[in-house]
DNA sequence: CGTTTGTTTGAAGATGATCAACGTAAGTGG
DNA sequence: CCACTTACGTTGATCATCTTCAAACAAACG
């Protein structure tokens, strides 16, 4: 976890990054201007639950995991994040982290400051309203994971997540490699890694195959049944 | 579903709830302006998943349930809410419920009116700062759940709740009365409501007594170790 | 009182977790 | 470039947990 330099391919992340996107070229230069950057190997912890953090996290690059821990070690995924998004923003609110974070692979993250933000927001409606919508959008999708625990089955989920990287175009086949290990995309649904696999077998049946990290989905309506 | 007058006692509900308590008389004035106050009898849905939707709610009485609907027909709580609490500001965002709203029991609800609050956030920073830490508080609250879910089992569950309950003072035992029907518990925790009955029976070995909706607990401890 | 609604209990079944073993792919160093 | 090593993924078998369906029970309400 060193410090290191902006790159300009660091700044077009965060310019098409759903957070800033909206907002004009000056302010987002006056939040990266005092943002320090850390790498992260695999494996290294970023924080734990409960910490007080005052920072807002963006991910340059890499993969970030944040998790919650059990009474008796057991780890469950609330989130993870990819390349250009912004986490912990719960803790810059309400004072403490919510859950742990991890890099799932090495990782690049840039640390806003809490306090400039916040003044930030308080300025600049704009920033206040990227902010809420952020906040929305976030809560929708631990929304969409509480509900297809709760609604899905294994197989199921796994259905979900592969028709969320399908085009919405009329194409009935299509293949996509994984983003990320399987193991993480088992915690990421909820799932032990056997289940995920085994998930995967069942959905041989409709059309989809798996080789290593590539998917291929023969037809997306059979999947869509599931 | 008809319209009322707003009461005093709603103002009182209005000022010191989460949202409304930091903000000054003034402002609450402004955003109470136009509202308007409906009823509803238990099972009344005030709008489905989809729905498009340009207010926010703003429980006064009774008690209302937040839902996604599964392919088969099955209902999966996301959130329930009591009185003094504001739900569906993520519709306000993105356009449309990412979620159905029911009754669970005979409500009042005042909408308030979503552009009019965009332009209040706008204009005052201090209504956005609001916006900001309701919107964080309710992201821990979904979280709370999906972390509850993939880490608890259901009696591990039921004894969270109890101990959500229990005043953080030195003494060990408590009894208090379940705000609502066991079948809305069970739908919260997310499990079946011969579950949750499964569940209290488990606890009782813990010192957990349950009579109709009186809830003793004997010993705070003994539950927290489970 | 009797009817309706909510809760409990029982028995069966489905689903996913866990543990252990095996296979396979990916590095590493000679 | 090949053998070795290690991490990842799959498969099988077993087990725990929860759901589901059915029936009994209790409470609330007319």
């Amino acid at each position: 976890m060193e410090t290191l330099q902006l790159t300009s391919s660091d700044r077009t992340t965060f310019l098409g990054s759903r957070f800033f996107v909206r907002l004009p070229r000056s302010t987002v230069d006056a939040i990266l201007e005092d943002t320090r950057l850390s790498t992260y190997e695999e494996h290294d912890v970023l924080f734990h639950q409960g910490d007080s953090i005052d920072d807002v996290f963006f991910l340059l690059s890499g993969l970030i995991r944040l998790y919650r821990v059990g009474k008796d070690g057991r780890e469950a995924d609330v989130a993870v994040f990819s390349k250009g998004e912004m986490f912990a923003e719960n803790a810059m609110c309400l004072g403490r982290a919510t859950a742990s974070a991890e890099a799932a692979e090495a990782s690049i993250v840039a640390r806003i400051d809490g306090a400039k933000l916040r003044q930030l927001a308080a300025a600049d409606a704009d920033v206040a309203q990227a902010f809420i919508e952020h906040l929305c959008h976030r809560g929708k999708m631990t929304e969409d994971l509480l509900a297809q625990d709760r609604l899905l089955t294994a197989p199921q989920r796994v259905a979900s997540y592969l028709l969320g990287h399908c085009p919405n175009g009329t194409a009935t086949s299509f293949s996509f490699r994984l983003p990320f290990q399987k193991s993480v995309l088992a915690g990421k649904l909820g799932l032990a890694p056997e289940a995920l696999s085994r998930a995967f077998s069942t959905l041989r049946q409709s059309g989809v195959t798996v080789k290593g990290r590539m998917i291929e989905i023969h037809d997306r309506h059979a999947l869509e049944r599931f």
